[in-house]
RNA sequence: GGACGAUUAGCUCAGUUGGCUAGAGCGCUUCGUUUACACCGAAGAAGUCGUAGGUUCGAGUCCUACAUCGUCCACCA
């Protein structure tokens, strides 16, 4: 019957061939195991346990933190399965977005050179695709080379068909839930790259820099500290900290002040985050151009100017700053600042500059369009709740559950302090956000609604007259233009206006009233005011153009726009305000006839944006005052459109940007089922219902919040319910000396060279020993070749006991009647391990099957190692060499079938080898679960005094220092003949456990022979017990032994004695503590008395 | 800066409402070739439980502070 049974258990040879197996099986597919061994809940539902597996980042091959993770997640599926559960782990991997186009371009600049932006979208993601294309598999291969029985026909990829589908749905369905918005961000700018930078690809360089300390202006009442000077172009605020004494005062005013001749309005705010004891204790907020200063703006309602561009240079609008590099505007400003005294303070400061990981360049801070999830916002869909709150709940109240517990705590202080989530990334590859914006020249719809816009210009005034460039200077309409403004009234006549909307300045009003035949309502509106002209308001056109001939000017015809005046608005400035005017308009007055009286800059801005023409193109629409110009401006509610395709009509183009990765993979428990088909009418169907919400996540801590917190709140939404009961948050594994693994330090294991080394089994077991959920663990070669070690043990186990095997072997049924004593002491404390409480050797009072249960999967190990080894091996095994009783091999069969059942999710290819020596039906992987319990009667307690007996004899013979070939004699003596009766009964135990006894008498200690002098007492724990050996007089020795034996003894007593002398402890500890330590007391003075009497 | 974790034998770690003389594996020392296994067996040595206080009859375990190491988050005006 033996099939091929090798001295050391091989691993190589047998590992790929047990994995083809177990594949070929169809068992890794829930949907094949036997219905008739599922287990039922009591609605008669079928028990399923699921685990979705985290999918790995394809930007490299899996390292031993991983492992880890199949380790644990492989162990409990197959618990699970074996326990008749519909066992459900699904494969995936993630498309990391990021991450991955990192690699791949960091990749390309290094071979070719390139970086994406040369190669364009396209090339680029095909050159991703070919690299994942390879790690993909790699993945495949160490996951499988793990034992992992993942059901491949689910398996899934982030960026897959189905998923593309699942995220669109989830973004089209939360934004029309209003749980997704566009909105404002600052984000990393790389003005060298000209992209922006996700967070983990900023890189941060201590440097030295200069801290200046200064003031605004002579009589501001703040000094405050800065490194970057020439961002205060753009401060709106003052941040001082809510308790310093100094600034109380201030805080809610506002100031108005000539920063280096740039006008500012400063509020006063205060907030916790400011250290009084840096700088001045004040800070000037600059919310365009810091992470925490907008912030700041945010919760104070602060103005936002955008000081620096996407060039890296000063914006327009700053007058001799604007369009300088920020360096030299620096230089500038100290300069200015020094020049007027208003420099205190020039130190040199350690800071961290946080610079672009390609190009090293400084990154600047800039607000810009993204999309977000709105956390906080009551949804209908939600029942009128966030998803924060909704998220927060299902934790609150259990229905979710950390193991271990204290991440709740992470969990909960991570969710209550989240903001919006900023889910569109500036990458390529990734899901494309569905979202479409449609080009304004090709809106035309017949069913839009439409606004009938006259625009008119004022009637003229003096300095129109003179040629003077009025700009903002409030010059009021003159006597000649009040009467060309009453002619065209008359115009007017037949026009039914039901709006009026003029620029607030004097001779615009005048015209708005004049021309308001049927006395509407007038608005003003600050946006229509004219350009402003800063330094060149109030000179005569001619005169500015002699003197600075290189002033740049767009110009045609008679007309002209100033594209740059010192301190005065910029193109981009009116165009901004222009357009946000229309836009404004757009959403107000559809379908109504509106009236706008302005002035000839903005006129003409409104003309150019509304026939989408350029500036130069628009030049002189509204050169003559009084000139008046008819529009239909279409207001196209869908300039924005969301949706999985793009409408019909051509002209529609797609969002550049990507989803957050996490966008994706917090959809992952139900976008892997199926969702959003098996999801219909707010039933859940097939997979989806059978299988969600899952049983178990399991993952890294370090992802607790990135991961998990996003996985809650999408489910919630989507499928409105928990993704999963549990989450096992595996620590980090770390190399031998408690450092992170990484490639770079060369310090990492490849699991792939250990499984090699040692075997899959092994490398589990080390990572499941030892290791407990949420701390980080060490890992050295030398604990997985001890592992090896002990699946080597087992197989020697098996192969004893099967090489043994005469005749088929067979799972008999075993005669009670006919058991010894250590029969009944090895099925008795099996009994304890599959089920039941068990005393002897484990402290904690649980099963195997309990701590598996429980998730202390390194106990669970431990434990049931304990009795592989100590137990079966080293003493029933041992026994059953010698002690041949009719049921000693079935007893050996029995425990050694379940054994492998028990070890099998650890270690399921050694397992799953030696259960193929059984004739057994099935795989290992689909045997079920052993509970049935011997229940056999037996005083474990017996059967310790035997061990106690023999371990003391080999002691004394190590102590004495026996030759092992040589034989001694020895004397048993007790007063209590129960224990003689057993110690008579057990005699060949005693023998032949490796004690090298000779001749073995046994006696009553009345008949003790006194006269014998040539013995060593030998004490042991049992006090009952004498034991004398024979022929081995060293009674120095001896001497030195029972000395040491009672100061413990006594030092112990003292110990004991001490408690109870205490009034205290008598009283207030509990009775049985009291009555134990009493017992104690007792039995210890006993002893020490008797070993007393021995050494006199 | 905030949060969390760790600190127990030479090393890696258990130690679950505070209560049997603090345990295991590796390593070390000694002995050993036996019906499987030297990837083995037997025996042994080795710990003021990071430091200082506190609570308690009783603290490795609970509380406070500190130290060292680590991780995450925020930030570095």
């Amino acid at each position: 019957m033996q099939k091929e049974f090798p001295k050391t258990y091989n691993p190589k040879e047998v590992e790929d061939k047990i994995y083809a197996t177990w594949e070929k099986s169809g068992f890794f597919n829930p949907d094949n195991l036997q219905t008739k061994n599922i287990k039922k809940d009591k609605n008669g539902k079928e028990k399923t346990y699921t685990i979705i597996l985290p999918p790995p980042n394809i930007t490299d091959k899996l390292h031993l933190g991983h492992s880890s993770i199949l380790a644990t997640q492989d162990l409990l599926i197959r618990y699970y399965r074996m326990k008749g559960y519909r066992a459900l782990w699904l494969p995936g991997t993630d498309h990391a977005g990021i991450a991955t186009q990192n690699v791949v371009e960091k990749k390309l600049l290094k071979e070719k050179g390139l970086t994406r932006q040369d190669l364009g979208r396209e090339k680029f993601l095909k050159e991703i695709w070919k690299f994942l294309s390879k790690t993909q598999s790699v993945i495949l291969k160490q996951t499988k080379k793990m034992g992992s029985s993942l059901d491949w026909s689910r398996e899934t990829f982030t960026l897959d068909e189905e998923r593309k589908i699942a995220v669109k749905k989830m973004f089209i369905d939360m934004y029309e839930a209003g749980a997704i918005y566009r909105g404002e961000r600052i984000i990393n700018w790389c003005p060298r790259c000209k992209s922006t930078l996700a967070d983990d690809e900023v890189e941060y360089k201590k440097q030295k820099t200069k801290l200046y300390t200064f003031k605004y202006s002579k009589n501001f009442p703040f000094t405050i500290a800065t490194t970057r000077p020439e961002t205060k172009l753009g401060d709106t605020a003052i941040a001082v900290n809510p308790n310093d004494q100094r600034y109380k005062k201030y805080i809610g005013k506002t100031y108005e002040t000539n920063f280096c001749s740039v006008k500012l309005k400063l509020k006063i705010i205060a907030d916790r985050h400011i250290e009084m004891d840096f700088g001045t204790g004040a800070l000037g907020v600059t919310p365009a151009h810091s992470m925490i200063d907008w912030q700041m703006a945010e919760k104070n309602n602060l103005k936002i100017i955008k000081v620096i561009g996407e060039d890296g240079k000063i914006k327009d609008n700053f007058g001799e700053y604007s369009g300088k590099t920020v360096k030299d505007a620096r230089k500038m400003i100290v300069k200015k600042l020094k020049k007027n005294n208003l420099l205190e303070k020039e130190e040199e400061i350690e800071n961290n500059l946080s610079i672009c990981y390609r190009c090293d360049t400084a990154i600047e801070p800039l607000p810009s369009k993204q999309w977000f999830i709105s956390v906080n916002k009551k949804l209908d869909r939600l029942g009128g709740k966030s998803l924060k709150e909704k998220a927060i709940k299902v934790v609150k109240n259990k229905k979710i559950e950390f193991i271990p517990n204290r991440f709740e705590k992470r969990y909960f202080d991570w969710m209550e302090n989240m903001r919006d989530w900023c889910i569109s990334r500036q990458i390529w590859f990734g899901h494309r956000i569905p979202v479409w914006y449609q080009r304004s020249e090709v809106r035309n719809q017949k069913s839009d609604k439409k606004i009938n816009l006259i625009m008119a210009r004022h009637g003229k005034t003096d300095w129109n007259e003179k040629g003077i460039m009025q700009g903002q200077f409030d010059i009021p309409m003159n006597k000649l233009g009040e009467k060309t403004t009453f002619k065209l009234r008359d115009k007017f006549k037949n026009e039914k206006i039901d709006l009026i909307i003029t620029s607030p300045l004097k001779r615009a009003k005048k015209t708005a009233e004049i021309l308001n035949v049927n006395g509407v309502k007038i608005i003003e509106d600050d946006r229509l005011k004219e350009h402003y002209y800063g330094e060149l308001q109030g000179k005569k056109r001619a005169d500015v153009l002699k003197e600075d001939p290189n002033i740049k000017i767009l110009e045609k015809n008679n007309a002209t726009f100033w594209m740059e005046i010192p301190g005065g608005e910029s193109y981009e400035d009116v165009r901004k305000r222009v357009n946000n005017f229309i836009e404004d308009m757009k959403k107000k007055y559809a379908g109504k006839t509106i009236l706008v009286v302005s002035h000839e800059d903005p006129l003409d801005m409104i003309h150019a944006i509304l026939n989408n023409i350029s500036k130069i193109d628009a030049l002189g629409t509204f050169t003559n005052v009084n000139d008046i110009k008819k529009y239909k401006i279409l207001c196209a509610e869908k300039k924005i459109y969301v949706g999985a395709e793009p409408p019909k009509e051509n002209g529609w183009t797609q969002d550049e940007d990507s989803l957050d990765t996490w966008f994706s993979s917090g959809m992952w428990t139900f976008s892997t089922l199926g969702w959003p088909n098996s999801f219909k009418n707010g039933k859940k169907l097939k997979d989806l219902a059978k299988f969600h919400p899952t049983q178990a996540l399991g993952t890294g801590y370090e992802i607790l919040t990135l991961w998990v917190s996003r996985m809650i709140m999408m489910s919630l939404f989507a499928v409105n319910e928990i993704p999963f009961e549990k989450v096992y948050l595996n620590g980090m594994v770390l190399d031998e000396y408690g450092k992170k693994m990484s490639k770079s330090k060369g310090n990492g294991i490849d699991p792939l060279d250990v499984i090699d080394k040692f075997g899959a089994d092994a490398v589990r077991l080390s990572l499941l020993i030892g290791n407990t959920p949420g701390n980080d663990m060490r890992l050295s070669e030398e604990k997985i070749e001890g592992c090896r070690n002990f699946i080597n043990k087992l197989w020697n186990i098996s192969r004893y006991i099967l090489q043994n095997q005469k005749s088929e072997i067979k799972d008999q049924k075993i005669n009670y009647d006919n058991l010894t004593l250590s029969d009944k002491w090895i099925l008795n404390n099996f009994d304890s391990v599959i089920d039941l409480e068990h005393t002897a050797k484990i402290t904690r009072s649980k099963s195997f099957t309990e701590f598996l249960d429980h998730y202390d999967f390194s106990f669970a190990a431990s434990f049931l190692q304990t009795f592989t080894l100590d137990f079966f091996a080293d003493w029933y095994l041992e026994i059953s060499k010698f002690e041949k009783t009719s049921e000693k091999n079935k007893i050996l069969i029995y425990i050694l079938k379940r054994l492998l059942i028990l070890w099998h999710p650890f270690i399921p290819f050694a397992t799953e080898k030696i259960w193929g020596n059984f004739n057994s039906k099935n795989l290992l992987m689909i045997e079920k679960w052993p509970t049935k319990k011997l229940k056999i009667p037996v005083d474990n307690c017996y059967f310790h005094i035997i061990q106690d007996i023999i371990k003391s004899i080999r002691n004394a013979r190590s102590q004495y220092k026996v030759k092992s070939s040589q034989k001694i004699d020895m004397v048993i003596y007790s007063k209590n003949s129960k224990k003689l009766d057993l110690i008579k009964s057990q005699k060949h135990l005693i023998k032949n456990l490796r004690t090298g006894i000779n001749k073995f008498k046994i006696k009553k200690i009345n008949e003790k022979n006194e006269n014998v002098k040539d013995v060593i007492y030998l004490t042991v724990s049992d006090s009952d017990i004498e034991i004398y050996l024979i022929g081995m007089i060293d009674k120095n020795k001896e001497k030195e032994n029972l000395q040491k034996e009672i100061n413990n003894l006594e030092k112990y007593l003292n110990q004991i004695k001490n408690k109870l002398d205490n009034k205290n402890f008598i009283s207030k500890a509990p009775a049985e503590i009291v009555k134990i330590e009493k017992r104690k007391y007792k039995e210890t003075e006993s002893k020490l008395k008797k070993i007393q009497c021995k050494l006199k």
